[in-house]
DNA sequence: GAGTGGTCTAGACCACAAG
DNA sequence: TTGTGGTCTAGACCACTCA
């Protein structure tokens, strides 16, 4: 099974091997692979090079491993789509009410932790608001569940006069969110600019969102303006890679 | 060094460690890390057990590999910010000189190899497309490259009907891109729908866009609407992840 | 209890980079 | 030539799952 003098290491060639099987259906979504050891003696390697071949489909994101009960073909999962041409006015929702929204939409039972402080605004988010280094900021941190797994970590950073004695400093920003609010203390909101990114999730994200090996994460940074052109409000949002897909609408002209 | 008792595994303390070096600055970015030999020495573990360390902070990115010399704190790489409102007609430009434009507003030289063909279009294609399975589509496949190295694919797809005899057809689609040549064939843009997903390359990804392990890609599909609503091109891109940065503005209302 | 993946050891030889 | 990471072996014991 394996090619000794090709140059290509055995474990590539293992990882190959089950791949194709994979993709062409011979191992389905869901299915058990062989043990280990059954894959020793198959291909006549050592448990290292089993292992260091298996590592490779894991880190690809297409094979789990489950302590005790086998490897698996990861099942696909159910991708959320969020168009993000929801965040009009007409139809106003913040992050946590959006996310409330999907819920309904894909029948999943939402949670959402949250947890607000006021903080000194740091370089890097004083230069995204617009505002002196060193200024108050609202900033309401947001972990929120599906089934009770964490999906998304959201972190919305607010100049604190915009929020200072408004429910935006509550846990629970009422109806509407804290966009409404934001409006309701005479702000006009004009426009929201996302920046989308993907990396690896850093070492607390992968435990505080049970992310397995292999899933990178979505990283978005979405600022609001009003409409003098001041960013009013900053939110960094982590969601699972393989369980979110964007959807922007961009007109032709 | 290590906790014996603590029930942690020796490669995640060791992992943990180096990662906190790095983090506070006691390693920065591009400096070479102690080689595996002198980590054994550090740390009283076995070379496999630095070597799974390693292969965590690999499988993060912030640690590379390079055979012969040794291990280096991954250096940050430049991100391009792609704005997605200039999709707009005024600023009319298919992919490729869009592409071209990114390249003159950062400063690197772009190397744009095209491929085209005709293909029946699968049940997925189809689908977004709007047209029968198995109807004619027009394939244009690219491959990006910043300096030599590869760092967009895109593969677009556009019914036969609408290409042929066309220039859409041709390698060299002509100024403004296969956005003007449909407009010129009568075709009035309304509006393009991204879609913005993660995971980790394929494979074949992997080698051609020369990705180091630890780096995710992003998968945006584009599908381009006239003003009747039918979709007119499916356009998908893969962009390296920790090169690009995707910026879309949503207006509030 | 039997089988699974998780962790770990002490070696070995190879290919690559650089002085 | 020396030192580096890349690959590989033949074991060992552990923790977990399930019958």
């Amino acid at each position: 099974m394996i090619d000794r003098v090709s140059g290509v290491p055995a474990y590539r060639q293992v990882a190959s091997d089950l791949r194709n099987k994979i993709q062409a259906g011979q191992y389905a979504a869901g299915d058990k692979l062989p043990s280990e050891r059954q894959l020793i003696v198959d291909y006549g390697v050592s448990r290292i090079t089993i292992r260091e071949a298996i590592g490779l489909l894991r880190a690809e994101g297409i094979v789990t491993a489950e302590h005790g009960k086998g490897l698996y073909v990861r099942a696909g999962v159910s991708v959320v789509r969020l168009s993000r041409s929801r965040l009009s006015r007409a139809a106003r929702q913040d992050n946590q009410a959006f996310f409330l929204g999907d819920a309904e939409a894909n029948a999943f039972k939402p949670t959402v932790q949250t947890t607000v402080r006021i903080e000194e605004a740091g370089l890097e988010h004083a230069d995204a608001l617009g505002i002196e280094p060193g200024s108050p900021v609202l900033v309401r941190d947001r972990v929120m569940s599906a089934d009770g797994v964490v999906v998304q970590l959201a972190t919305s950073r607010l100049p604190r006069d915009l929020t200072e004695g408004t429910q935006i400093e509550q846990g629970d920003t009422g109806a509407g969110g804290i966009h409404a609010r934001l409006e309701e203390a005479g702000v006009v909101l004009h426009h929201h600019r996302e920046s989308v990114a993907t990396r690896m999730p850093t070492a607390e994200e992968a435990v505080l969102l049970q992310l397995p090996p292999g899933v990178p994460v979505l990283a978005v940074r979405r600022t609001t303006y009003d409409t003098t052109g001041r960013a009013v409000e900053v939110n960094d949002m982590t969601l699972v890679g393989n369980r979110y897909e964007l959807v922007y609408d961009i007109p032709a002209d």
